[in-house]
DNA sequence: AATAGTTAGTGTAAAACATACACTTACTAC
DNA sequence: GTAGTAAGTGTATGTTTTACACTAACTATT
């Protein structure tokens, strides 16, 4: 058997959460596969931990690097990657194109701006698409995101892992936008503000936002220190 | 890669909170290996799901069914499973003894009563350890088993899976108990009584406790209708 | 029959938290 | 300087959580 490492990447932008999802690769020449869509995601090397793998592949389709990366599930089902649709594609790039892969599903959460999807050099066609607008996807992978979005609402809830999608500095109106949008319903901006200054993990800056047409906002960054890598 | 799934059994036992642990095999004859315990476990099939390789190695090893059983973490250090002390054993039992073996945790709880250790033609040296009393252990189980313990932990608060553990009637001080063993903290009980009654998961049945040297129990059992299997 | 030993079972007041709700402030563009 | 925009702020009400102590129902012993 084989395992691979699929990465749901979520991303937010303004006013949407979305997904990072590429085109998969066509083989050299004419090209005769019906093209779909994937999370991206690799087989895991011989000698390689699954985190390892998952940075490692993380890092090759969008060089970003000291991302929050979380294992969320494993996806075993003896089919997951024999279905007629699929077939064509594992025989161009699959050593092996009828082993039964089981792949270990990570999220990761990356601030758009930090993103250049240019510099990957797999990963040409990398698209942001809207969760709540995606497609048919190869294999298993629309239950895969699925599963991962689950999981990143609840996580956001009891964890607060909201900031990894916005840049270092951040007011908190566009934090409580990205709640509204991941948990998909409207809140409260008193309340909100209450809440997330109680949980103590975002620290006010000198800095005031600028060039808006509006009272300008104070800008906010993450209190405890993130994990280097 | 070989995939493999491992089980981490909890049961409870008046007021103990235990794991079942099974002897590793010996090879025939002459017994050379140095013996260990381990968590039940074994390799998944080739055309067999997770959780169905899950559910068919638990019951070949306690020939229980229909058992709360999650999938909770995939472990793929490579070198889990490389370590000297292991090795003669994989030797003796594994085709492929040099293989990376990925591992699926999983954990499930069970009621000690119905549990007959004997069934089992495989773990005839099954044995209920303590948790907080555990040995060191093949391979990587001690960290497998202590993650299923946060997650069981984590589950109990969020899931309320307690009674799964007791058997079909119970009293409300036996399941205090039992959540007291598991966060390892004592807790209220008029408070406790109110937050699981409000919960509505358990009925009082006609039934009192009896035997007892002291004021009989009301017996409850759990509301929702179990799952089949 | 009375007593001692044991755990079951029950209510309330105070504190913390969640919710609902509306006006003033500081900036930009015209 | 006026209009438009989102920022920022407090309070009253309901709900949940916490802390806490006595009486009730049984068994065993004398």
């Amino acid at each position: 058997m084989d395992i691979s490492v699929d990465c749901v990447v979520f991303g937010f932008d303004e006013d949407e959460l979305k997904v990072l999802l590429i085109e998969q690769k066509q083989p050299e020449g004419k090209s005769v596969i019906k093209p779909q869509k994937a999370v991206p995601g690799d087989l895991v090397r011989d000698d390689e931990g699954l985190d390892t793998a998952a940075k490692r592949i993380l890092n090759e389709l969008t060089s970003l690097k000291g991302i929050y990366l979380k294992q969320f599930h494993a996806f075993g089902d003896p089919n997951r990657v024999t279905g007629l649709k699929d077939r064509d594609w594992l025989r161009s790039f699959r050593t092996h194109p009828e082993r039964r892969v089981i792949t270990v599903g990570y999220y990761s959460l990356v601030k758009m701006d930090d993103f250049n999807p240019q510099a990957a050099s797999f990963a040409k066609k990398a698209q942001w698409v809207d969760v709540y607008k995606i497609p048919n996807l190869a294999f298993d992978h629309n239950e895969i995101v699925g599963e991962a979005v689950k999981v990143l609402r609840h996580e956001l809830m009891a964890d607060h892992i909201g900031f990894e999608l916005l840049p270092e500095k951040f007011t908190l109106s566009q934090l409580q936008k990205l709640y509204e949008i991941i948990l998909d319903k409207k809140l409260d901006k008193r309340n909100f503000r209450k809440n997330i200054l109680r949980t103590d993990t975002v620290t006010p800056l000198e800095e005031k936002q600028s060039g808006v047409l509006h009272k300008p906002a104070q800008l906010f960054s993450v209190k405890r220190p993130r994990k280097k890598d």
